[in-house]
DNA sequence: CCGCGGATACATCTGCAGGCGGATGCGAGG
DNA sequence: CCTCGCATCCGCCTGCAGATGTATCCGCGG
């Protein structure tokens, strides 16, 4: 038996996912809160299994009661509920530790798919947001410049080096190398890439993924 | 019923999977292939509404193969799995359009729970890489340090342009300024960052998300 | 075998970066 | 009013950065 605690802030939408979750022989509500605080209590004392928590609440957010549930000892596991299909909440939600992220509209067997993934130690988040959720947080699969192909295997190496904000002196250091032979190779390099100074070659290694 | 295709190389691994599902009465596994080559064709065959999907194989990997069989019309819902926890494939696997991403020593009833989940509309990632994930590729949310505090109006404007990889004369020349009093400013905003130079500059600016 | 091109290593020169000192303007407080 | 602190602006000096010119080693084709 999956023991299921509801917080949402409107009473009809509870009805609806209580009347859904009371038709399956394996789930159980066990308790309902219109806001995050009250949450946080009903939590303690019932210790449910499961929690679905909406986003957007008056008094705590969902964001604010996952953190505190989570912080307790044995927490239960936690799917964000949201009307919209994505916004920051739901990433930051994710990345404080809940196990799912389900617009509120999805349908009702969905729901209960989820339900069961969750609790069953994986998780679970909305076909569509997951592709946003990426694009969002993943930088793009960095288009490294045709030139940067053209440096050598130690151009690189420096390259590498002076992106992390070495001196000329330092990487001379590091390599075992004349501090005038690493000036060779950051000519070279500048370049080959075409571009001013060291300073360009920082930028450019950031906004490439290289460092 | 769903229909499912189940791709690995190793034989075992498979025939597991297939008596599992076996015992479901609303799962039906319609196929098997031992590398990405042949799940195409077998996909294309078979028309199945969710395909198991090891990343590692031979051939051709199942990254590639994921890649071919979406970019038909009608795709099925594919669930990656992978016998480690996670590596950069994952994540790839994911923006390409998987549905879901498991490990192989998952609860066999979790795996069933995906399977109903993602063939539900839904995304299912396992619960060990989700927060890796989005460790990995959500930059952290910006600790700002308090030493950026310190700095003026004024100190700020140039910092921003500093790490854009603009030099003391052109920063001067934009702002009507004279070199000398960019130079000023550069090492003030230094002094109250503990940078050494312009080129940290642009790394600390980079790091923490301020350009 | 020898010549040639590329990769790697070093020395020397010019210019900019950054440290240092100092000036001005402005608001708060004695 | 005077002073103190702070922000903004400017000139001078030292050191590093980057360009230029070479030298050595290696592989490859004539």
């Amino acid at each position: 038996m999956i023991r299921v605690v509801l917080v949402d802030d409107q009473a009809l939408f509870r009805a609806g996912v209580r009347m859904l979750l009371a038709s399956q022989p394996d789930l159980d509500v066990v308790g309902e809160a219109g806001d995050g605080r009250e949450a946080v209590s009903l939590v303690q004392r019932t210790r449910p299994d499961v929690v679905l928590m909406d986003i957007r609440m008056p008094v705590m957010d969902g964001l604010a009661a996952t953190a505190e549930i989570l912080a307790q000892p044995d927490p239960p596991r936690i799917v964000m509920l949201t009307t919209f299909d994505l916004d920051e909440a739901a990433a930051r939600a994710i990345r404080q530790g809940a196990s799912g992220f389900l617009l509120k509209d999805a349908d009702p067997e969905f729901l209960l798919a989820a339900i069961r993934t969750v609790h069953a130690g994986s998780s679970v988040i909305a076909a569509s947001a997951t592709r946003e959720l990426f694009e969002h947080f993943a930088e793009d699969p960095k288009p490294v410049p045709v030139q940067f192909s053209a440096l050598t295997e130690r151009e690189r190496e420096i390259f590498a080096l002076a992106a992390r904000g070495l001196s000329n002196s330092e990487i001379a250091a590091r390599e075992y190398l004349s501090e005038a032979t690493v000036k060779t190779h950051i000519s070279r390099i500048l370049t080959k890439l075409t571009l001013r100074d060291r300073v360009q070659l920082v930028v450019f290694a950031f906004e490439h993924g290289l460092a």
